[in-house]
Order: structure tokens, then C-alpha cells, then sequence
RNA sequence: UGGGGUAUCGCCAAGCGGUAAGGCACUGGAUUUUGAUUCCAGCAUCCCCAGGUUCGAAUCCUGGUACCCCAG
């Protein structure tokens, strides 16, 4: 028995979430005449003391939208897969002080490669899904445009994927805005139309990430420091912190002269000596870097740049493009001189690059620098 | 134990007889498909303790207690 029936070309599998944005991409799919399947993955294996299966309800919304669709609905468990390609190294990455991005993990490793894999052995031309993103053409190679809603764009985490991915890639929604998108919910009547947008890591979710983190690795307490080396408080693993945050430091009314009253901010971090650096102020000098080393580049159109290259980037998710020049590029390795500093440059977050509304690529924030 | 000083939220810190500012921290919420950031809200019926003076005291008086500094 097929899972099809209508001519090869236009048989999209879409990854079903759950939530508005796949639904609302599956309707639109069917709208345009193609033949369309739903898959829903399951790639964590919920905690047992979990009070509620959120997958649960995930999977249960799908089915109500596949069933009010009238579409087919598969299911596929990529646990191992998640856990072996993404979850492994996101705990390396912690492991070594640094602060990885998962879902930008996620959507080269699970959803555009072991997803993708599955729904073309499906017999599948295209796989879709709900992101807010755009496929388009720049400088005859396929592109990575952005959402057409501003405040929605995701191209951010989808920039590892190329021209074979986008190739066999839809996103029925990225020329829609959110508001759009819940209205067309709203008109087909789907029940998930007012559900709340998910937020956490990709299919683990929401939830206290120190807690979180600690089942997995062994956290040991060291020293809060100044930059000029005064012990100021203690932490309880420097891992849980990231390059400019303030909560959770604990530290608050020093008896200091030097003490300015604002609050503190983690400035670097020494993994070996397990210590934490702290600046006091949103806008310490030390918080802001003019330069960022990034590895692991990869480029959209699978060309590499020519160079200097002036272009735009975001250091972090929904931050304003930022004007920069990528001065240097071997090895997959890059060097990016920004136009203004930026603040709290994170190694193991991914630098994201963009011309105009095209996103070019990006790679893993090595670390950030000043020019001397 | 001779002299001087200070004791207000977890930490800084206003207040100086009229009924407890603010900051940091913390907690909750909003924003957010990572982690952060940001935003909003909450947070001392009570001011070291015990008496007293006052219509009324954290603010004045007395006696304790603790800590700090200088003398020793």
C-alpha cells in the first residue's frame, strides 16, 4: 500500500510540530495542489517524573490537524539520532565552557538530514516545514531569504543548510506574517490556532536549565572574581553561565568604594582554574569585542566568499543585523571585523551572516577579540 | 571593658520626631524555537534588645548586647 497516490514532483512530506506555523504550511501546501503526508517526530524521551507528556499533546494537536486536512499522518522516533548528533556535542560544548546553540544542531542533523533521509526513502520530493524563512534565488544559486516577517525571521538557525537541502526544502509560511498565519489557522478552524509559539530547546522544551544541565554533567562550585582578581562570590558551576549574563551571580552590595551599584555580568570564564570573571555595568568595556573568530563556516551557496567580504551578521537570535567585513577565510575558519563593537560575544553561539535578505551562512563563535 | 564610633530587608544604603527611599541579590511573569540579554511585578507593619519621654519615635533619653577604631 502506497503512501501515495497522485504523480511523482509533488509529493511533500511536512514535519508536523504540533503547533500553528505546520498546520497553517500543510494547508497551504494542499491549497497549491500538492500531495501531502504529515510526520511527526518524537526525538526526546520525555524525563519519567515529567508531569505532563508535552509530546503528548503534540502529537495529539497533529492529529487533529492531519485529520481536519484530510492528510496522512506518519510518526518517527529520531531519539537515538538526537541524542548521538545533537544532545552529545551540546553537552561537550558545556562541558567546555562554552554555549551551544542545539536547534541550529537540530536543523542541520535531524530535520534536514535524518528527516529529509526518511521522507525522500518515503518517496517524497520535498520535505516542509513551518519555519519562518524563504527559498529565492541570489546570485544564481538557490538562497536562504528571510521570513518575511521581521519580528519572526529563523533563517538564524537554519543557516547550515545548502543548496541540496533548499533544493528539496518548501516553506509554505515564510512569506506569511505570524498574525497571517493565526488568521488562516483561525479560517480553517484548526484547534491549534491560538496555541502559544513553543519556546526552549527544540523537542526537549522549556524548562530550569541549571536543573536541566545537572542531570548531565557533574558540576563542581569555584571563585566569582574581578578582572583584577578580587574574589567576590562563588558559583556552582561555571559551565551554567554564559558570557554576559547577570542572573544567578548572587552578587549584590559590595562594601566597596569601587562599587557602582549596577549589576553584574559575567565577562569571561577560565575553565581550567574554574573560575568566573565578572564586570559590573550593561556596557562594560569588557563585555564588548570588535572582532570574532568563527569556525565551522559553511555557506549557503556552498561558494566561499570573496574577500573582504562587507556583509551584515547577528552575533545571537533576533539581534539587529550588524554591519561587519569578513576580512579573512581559510579552513572553514573566519575572521569578521565588526563596524561597532559587539556585546557579549558567546564562543559556541553561531555568528550568521546576511546580505541584505539573503542569508549567506555562518559558523561557531570561536571567540571575540580587540584589535590592539 | 579607658576613650570614641556604629547598629535599618540576604548585601549595600537613604532617613535626623510625624507614621520605613533607592540599588544589588532573590522570586514570579512577559518577550524568545538555544543559552543569554531586556521588560514588568513582588520583596522590612518594621528599623539590635528592654524600658522611658511624647498625641506620635527608626529618629530623643536610660540601661543592656554586638561589632569596629584608638589607646593598651
Amino acid at each position: 500500500m502506497s503512501l501515495w497516490k497522485k504523480d511523482h514532483g509533488r509529493r511533500v512530506i511536512v514535519g508536523m510540530s504540533g503547533g500553528v506555523d505546520s498546520a497553517v504550511a500543510a494547508a497551504q501546501l494542499l491549497e497549491a495542489d500538492y500531495e501531502v503526508v504529515g510526520l511527526f517526530m518524537k526525538n526526546w524521551e520525555e524525563d519519567d517524573d515529567a508531569k505532563y507528556c508535552a509530546a503528548e499533546v503534540d502529537l495529539a494537536d497533529a492529529k487533529s490537524v492531519c485529520s481536519l486536512l484530510g492528510i496522512h499522518l506518519e510518526t518517527a522516533n529520531f531519539s537515538h539520532e538526537y541524542w548521538e548528533n545533537v544532545f552529545v556535542h551540546f553537552l561537550r560544548e558545556y562541558k567546555v565552557g562554552r554555549t551551544p546553540n542545539p536547534d541550529i544542531l537540530c536543523n542541520s542533523e535531524i530535520k534536514f538530514k535524518t528527516f529529509m533521509e526518511r521522507a525522500m526513502a518515503l518517496g517524497a520530493d520535498f520535505i516542509a516545514t513551518g519555519h519562518y524563512a524563504q527559498k529565492s534565488i541570489y546570485e544564481n544559486r538557490l538562497s536562504l531569504k528571510k521570513g518575511a516577517d521581521p519580528e519572526k525571521d529563523q533563517t538564524y538557525f537554519l543557516h547550515t543548510i545548502g543548496q541540496q537541502e533548499l533544493m528539496k526544502s518548501l516553506f509554505p509560511v515564510g512569506h506569511m506574517h505570524k498574525s497571517q498565519v493565526r488568521e488562516r489557522a483561525n479560517e480553517i478552524g484548526f484547534t491549534v490556532k491560538d496555541k502559544k509559539d513553543s519556546t526552549g530547546i527544540c523537542f526537549i522544551g522549556e524548562r530550569r536549565f541549571k536543573d536541566f544541565l545537572n542531570q548531565y554533567l557533574p558540576v563542581k562550585a569555584g571563585e566569582i572574581k574581578t578582572l583584577n582578581g578580587q574574589t567576590i562570590g562563588t558559583h556552582r558551576g561555571a559551565m551554567f553561565y554564559t558570557i554576559g549574563q547577570r542572573n544567578g551571580l548572587g552578587i549584590g552590595g559590595m562594601d566597596k568604594s569601587d562599587d557602582t551599584g549596577e549589576p553584574w555580568f559575567v565577562a569571561s570564564k577560565d575553565v581550567e582554574k574554574n573560575v568566573l570573571y565578572v564586570v559590573q555595568g550593561h556596557d562594560h568595556p569588557a563585555l564588548h569585542k570588535q572582532i570574532v573568530i568563527t569556525e565551522a563556516v559553511s555557506w549557503v551557496s556552498a561558494c566561499s566568499p570573496v574577500l573582504p567580504l562587507e556583509c551584515k551578521a547577528k552575533t545571537r537570535y533576533r539581534q539587529i543585523d550588524q554591519a561587519c567585513t569578513i576580512v579573512a577565510y581559510s579552513n572553514n575558519q573566519a575572521r569578521v571585523h565588526f563596524k561597532s563593537s559587539q556585546r557579549a560575544i558567546a564562543p559556541g553561539q553561531s555568528l550568521v551572516f546576511y546580505s541584505g535578505e539573503h542569508c549567506l551562512g555562518g559558523g561557531v563563535i570561536q571567540q571575540g577579540l580587540n584589535a590592539k
